[in-house]
DNA sequence: TAATTTTATGTAACCAGTTACATAAAATTC
DNA sequence: GAATTTTATGTAACTGGTTACATAAAATTA
C-alpha cells in the first residue's frame, strides 16, 4: 500500500486522504466502545450539532455538516430508532421536520466529554510529534481550493506548460503600434470595427493606463503576439473590466489568451478589485469556454457600448 | 459545512479528510475529460501499477494500492470491458489471475503523462501558496499512526488524564524499601513468592540498574504507590524486558500501571531497543488487557524462570 | 385568487468501497 | 499419498454516502 504512495507521489493524494479518513473513522468506532458511548461514527456530526443547538431542521443539519439532506434524513431516522433523537413537524411550516436530542441523547453529551478531551489531546500530541499540523494543513488547502478549484489549478498549469516560451510583460509605449494592430486584426477577423473601437485603441494610454488600469503584452521570442487590458470601471457595479483581448492567429492553440487572462486576474486582485467584468460574443466559443474555465459567471445581458457584445460575465476575485 | 469544522475543531478531522478526498476525486474525474484520457478515477491506482510493471496478480495489486482483492477483481473486470487491460490464468499457479495493460492501455500512458506533470505542478503550487505541504503532513501522520494507532494514542491520553496527580520518577536508593514492598505486596496478592523473586528484589540495583536497565517509581503526593523495571536482556532474542511491575491496591483504577508501562516503553526506545518482552499470568486479566492495548503481541509460550508465568508477550518498539 | 415557482423533505436507485463466505488449487503434515 | 491447511480469487450482501425524481407546503406572480 505504501508502495503506491511512494512510487506515485502526490498524484495519489486523493486515495491517501480517503484511506487515512477511513482509518480514523475505524478508530472512532473503537473509541466509542471503550468510552461506553453508544453511538455510531456516522451519527456523530448530527449528534454534535444537536448538542450545541437543540431543534434543528433536517436541511439546516445537512448544511452545517456538509452532507446531503437525504443522508441526514436517513441518519436521523436511525438515531431516533436508537432513542437518541426525536422529530416533530414544525408548527409554522408544514414542510419542515425538526430534530432534537432526547433526554437519553442529552445525557450522552456528558459521557462523551472526556472522549472529546482525550481526542483533542491526542491530536495535539500527534501534531507535536510530526511537527506538522494536519488540521491546519487541511484548512489551508480547503481555503485555497475555495478560491480556485483543483481542476482550475491543474488547467492553469496545463496552459502555463503549453505556453512555454511566451513572456507576459507590462505595456510600454514601444508596443503602441502592436497593441493597435493586434486588436484590429482580432476584431476584423470576426466583426467590423466600431467607432468606439477606434477611440479606445487610439486613446488606450490615457483611457486605460491614465485611469488606474493596466495593459499586458504577450511576447514570443521578443515579438508581441497578444495583448489584453484591465480597465478600472467607474459608475459600474463592478470594479474592473477585462477588455482589449487580442491574440494573433498564427500562434493559436498555445494558450496565450489564457496566460494573458491569468495575468489580468492577478493584477486586478493586486489592485484590490473584488469583481472583474467582461463583455464578449457567444460566436467566440473557445474564448467563452476559456472564461468559464477561469471562473467567470454569465450575467443577464444588459446594454453595452459595443454592438457586437451579446454576453456579459463576471468573476469574483 | 464549514460551520461544523470551526465549531467542532479537530474532532471532526475524519469527516474533513473524507470530504476533501471526495472533492479531489471529483476534480480527477473532470480532468480526465479535459485531457482526453478515457479512464475513471477509481481505475487509476490499478492503471498506474500496471503502467509501472506489466503482469501483476490480482492480490499483488490489492496489496500495492491498499484495497481489498475484491475491489481489484471487480475493477479489473470493468477495465477489461473498456479494453484497457486483459487477464490470463497463471501458467505456474492455477489459482492466480494475472493482469496487464492492453496495447490501448499502454497508449494511454503517454496521453496521461502531461496530466501527471500538471497535477504535480498544481500540488507544488498549492503547497507554496498555503505554506504547508499537505502531502508531507499526511505522510508524517501515517508514519506516526503506524508506530502507535490513533485509538492507542487517545487511550494513552485517557490514562494520562485519569492518573493526574501521579508523578513518574526515576528510582533512587531511597525507594529501596518501597520497591521491595510494592513488589512483594503485588505478588502475594495473587501468587506465592518464589526463590527467584527474593534474589531479584534484594539485588535489584545490581541486577537491573547495574546492567543497563532502569527502574521507575510512581508517586502520589510524594508517596511511592507503584513501580516497574526495564531489564536489559542478554542471550535472548529480545532487547529488553518489562518486569517488576507492582502497584499498591489502594490506588486501583487510576491507570498507574499504564503510566508506568508508557514510561518503560519510552525508556526502552530511548536506549535503542527494538523489542520489549514481558511475562505474566493470564489470571491477571486487566493487566493482560492493558498490555494488549499498549501493543504487546502474545508469543507461543516457552519456559520461564518464574513458575507463575504462563504468558509471554512482545512489543515492537 | 388561481396558477406557477420555489423550498423542505422523502423515496428509489446507484456507487465505490467493504466484510463474510465459497471454491479450487497449492502447500504442508501425518 | 491421503488428509488437512493455506492461499488466490470470486460471489453475495452490506455500508455510508450520492444523485434523480416525487410530493406537498409555502411563496410569488399574473
Amino acid at each position: 500500500m505504501t508502495y503506491l504512495y511512494t512510487s506515485a507521489g502526490p498524484k495519489s493524494i486523493g486515495t491517501r486522504l480517503r484511506q487515512l479518513s477511513e482509518q480514523l473513522t475505524g478508530a472512532a468506532h473503537d473509541l466509542y466502545t471503550t468510552y461506553g458511548v453508544n453511538i455510531e461514527p456516522k451519527w456523530w456530526p448530527i449528534f454534535y450539532c444537536l448538542s450545541e443547538n437543540n431543534w434543528n431542521q433536517v436541511g439546516e443539519l445537512a448544511e452545517k455538516i456538509g452532507y446531503s439532506h437525504v443522508a441526514v434524513s436517513r441518519t436521523v431516522k436511525e438515531m431516533a430508532k436508537a432513542g437518541l433523537v426525536r422529530t416533530r413537524a414544525s408548527a409554522s411550516d408544514g414542510r419542515v421536520t425538526e430534530v432534537s436530542l432526547t433526554v437519553k441523547g442529552r445525557d450522552l453529551i456528558h459521557t462523551i466529554q472526556p472522549q472529546y478531551e482525550d481526542i483533542s489531546a491526542a491530536i495535539s500530541q500527534l501534531d507535536a510529534e510530526t511537527g506538522t499540523s494536519l488540521w491546519s494543513a487541511l484548512a489551508a488547502w480547503e481555503d485555497a481550493l475555495h478560491k480556485r478549484s483543483f481542476t482550475g489549478r491543474v488547467r492553469d498549469q496545463r496552459h502555463l506548460r503549453r505556453s512555454a516560451g511566451i513572456d507576459i510583460v507590462d505595456y510600454t509605449p514601444k508596443y503602441r503600434e502592436a497593441f493597435k494592430t493586434l486588436n484590429t486584426e482580432w476584431i476584423d477577423g470576426f466583426f467590423v470595427m466600431e467607432q468606439h473601437d477606434y477611440e479606445m485603441l487610439d486613446g488606450a494610454e490615457s483611457y486605460i493606463l491614465g485611469r488606474g488600469g493596466h495593459i499586458f503584452m504577450a511576447l514570443l521570442d521578443g515579438e508581441a503576439v497578444g495583448t489584453c487590458a484591465l480597465q478600472k470601471l467607474h459608475q459600474s457595479p463592478y470594479d474592473f473590466e477585462l477588455t482589449k483581448m487580442g491574440v494573433t492567429p498564427k500562434v493559436q492553440g498555445r494558450s496565450i489568451g489564457y496566460r494573458l487572462s491569468l495575468a489580468i486576474i492577478e493584477k486586478a486582485r493586486e489592485l484590490g478589485g473584488k469583481t472583474l467584468y467582461l463583455e464578449s460574443n457567444t460566436k467566440l466559443e473557445p474564448a467563452i469556454r476559456m472564461y468559464r474555465q477561469l471562473g467567470f459567471q454569465e450575467l443577464d445581458f444588459t446594454s453595452s457600448p459595443y454592438a457586437r457584445a451579446n454576453i456579459q460575465m463576471v468573476l469574483e476575485l
